[in-house]
DNA sequence: AGCCAAACTTGAAACCTTTCAATCACGACA
DNA sequence: TGTCGTGATTGAAAGGTTTCAAGTTTGGCT
């Protein structure tokens, strides 16, 4: 059933390296044979058994990128910018999703080194996760994704949240807001941490004590979260509600705004909302959202630059690149004049 | 560097076979010896090299999914469904993103072929492309997710996209509307083809004339198409301007749904709108979006569950599955009255 | 015709694992 | 003590490809 290159070998009269030759080193054949040759391979059918060569080789061809959620439209166009620099070179890209799960994320790892990848971009659950070490000591290259780390001891990419942050803030308090509600969680999620952290900073400069920012924790960073906030905020005695709010996430300020809307609450009048990630969903609400944009693409082109740099570059030092996220106003922060 | 089992064996003073038997059939090995093996290779950071093992098994144990468009929500729902099912197996699963590129899907097909990967589970940019016919019939099975098939000679599960279409239409019917806009395109895509024609059904079963519908063609189903399909939409005078638009994704919807709150025009007041997909984007609009849904995780678990058994039942028989789709009626296309 | 270099082709070894028939060790039983 | 059976272990072969040193052909030149 099976064609091998044994077979083509018998079939078109040469040898089996000569068949290999024709495969990998085509210029070291001949032109007449190497047309037999190939006749002779699509006749047959053959396709390659990549096992085969890649056990020879050591290594295969192929690079994977274990996402954390691939319904999150932010990695979708991580994954964009990754598989658009891949394409360029003759590698594949495999996608796997961990779906927030140290488990999974642990087995998709797993496999993959089994698989003896060339190499793997990853946006851990965990950034201190201690599979990445033991993984990359063991010599499959593993660029971190959108997180950073405590030991610089992979090449990582990520974008400035605490910077991030403190343009949401700024933003909401040269508009002339006193009282900002921050919504996001769990703080176990160093991204969340550091969006808070930029807020306070901002806070801080403007010389406000941090009493002007209300805390409204979420158990995820998703549209329901979202929802949910709303309702506790608008629970808030109109006196004491904060007149705008910063959400660590588009999801979440998405929910947060349909909720107004289904409320009666005006936005950006009543309430002004802050995103995070400027995803495509945001721009296109029906009352667009200001958000905090993020080089996406980029963010996922870079990583695979430096995969690939460690991957065929024999003397690749690794490296922390951080990118810097910029604001993009909207309609759900235009000036109440407006 | 890379040990194997050869190592382990020296190290552990056993033979290879003995190794090999520690990792496939345990039960073959004495406690003792087992622990002794197992000991030396948590030592030595042992990982088993898949592309050997491969080579000998003749197949690997990997499926994959060839999406058609992983930043579409629908999809990557459909893909939890897939996930969910393989996950249970002792199985792994990739994903690729063919991005609606036939030249993508192809080199993707060809990759997972020369992998000898188990399965492969697509969604294909044309489901009539011969490639499929040719790597099934080489021996790596295929299923067709979402699509439907001229001849039979796969498996697939789809959607009855006929009567989603119909049952949209009937919807707007029933709510008084008479002028409908149907948006959507390019109509080489069979699912735009046949919600079109679902519309139409319904409309000759109402005793309607094909006038009644105004087809408002789009370059693709994505947002920005439905925002220029409003402007144009709302370039008609107001007399004979629609009251109701049937969207060919929600998509789409969301864009047209933007354009008209921008534009003052009030949903569902002025205009109606119903989308297609369900995605979870359209019931968190500002105006939650009246849409068509679609089983998507169900669809992702039954064409895996077809592929699981196309792998490893030897009786397999091809079946073309056919799910039902449903209206969720929401606000944007609520009552006047309401 | 004879020689040489260059171009091409060959065959065997190596990659790492699994399988399976064959061998071994051990205790039980006669 | 010798034999048998059982469970544990072994060693060699196989799987499809690539590599590379060694061998063969070709064509040009004198």
């Amino acid at each position: 059933m099976a064609v091998g290159v044994k077979d083509i070998a018998v079939a078109a009269g040469v040898s089996l390296g000569t068949v290999s030759n024709v495969l990998n080193h085509p210029d070291r054949v001949s032109a007449r044979t190497r047309a037999r040759v190939e006749q002779v391979m699509s006749d047959l059918g053959f396709v390659p058994n990549e096992s085969a060569r890649q056990l020879r080789a050591g290594r295969s061809r192929t690079l994977a990128y274990v996402v954390l959620d691939a319904s999150n439209p932010f990695f979708t166009d991580v994954s964009r910018g990754v598989e658009e620099t891949v394409a360029e070179k003759d590698l594949s890209l495999f996608m796997c999703n961990s779906d927030n799960r140290v488990d999974r994320e642990n087995a998709y790892l797993t496999r993959l080194e089994e698989q003896r990848v060339a190499g793997v971009l990853v946006t851990p659950v965990d950034p201190d996760s201690q599979t990445l070490d033991l993984i990359s000591g063991r010599g499959t290259p593993i660029v971190i994704v959108d997180r950073i780390r405590s030991r610089e001891t992979h090449c990582s990419v990520a974008v400035d949240d605490v910077l991030g942050g403190r343009l949401a803030m700024e933003h909401l308090l040269d508009l002339g807001h006193q009282r900002v509600a921050f919504i996001g969680g769990p703080s176990s999620i160093g991204q969340v941490r550091d969006r808070h952290q930029g807020s306070l900073d901002a806070l801080e400069d403007a010389g406000l004590s941090e009493d002007h920012l209300t805390r409204i924790d979420t158990a995820s960073l998703s549209i329901g979260e979202g929802r949910l906030a709303a309702e506790r905020l608008l629970g808030i005695s109109s006196k004491r509600r904060p007149t705008a709010a910063f959400c660590a996430n588009d999801l979440l300020a998405l929910g947060l705004l349909q909720q107004c809307v289904a409320s009666g609450v005006r936005v950006p009048d009543d309430l002004a909302i802050v995103g995070y990630d400027d995803i495509e969903y945001a721009g296109a609400a029906a009352v667009p959202l200001t958000s905090v944009r993020q080089p996406r693409m980029r963010l996922g082109r870079t990583a695979a630059e430096l995969l690939l740099d460690e991957v065929d570059n024999p003397d690749h030092a690794h490296q922390q690149i951080t990118f810097t996220p910029e604001l993009v106003a909207r309609a759900s922060t235009a000036t109440r004049s407006a």
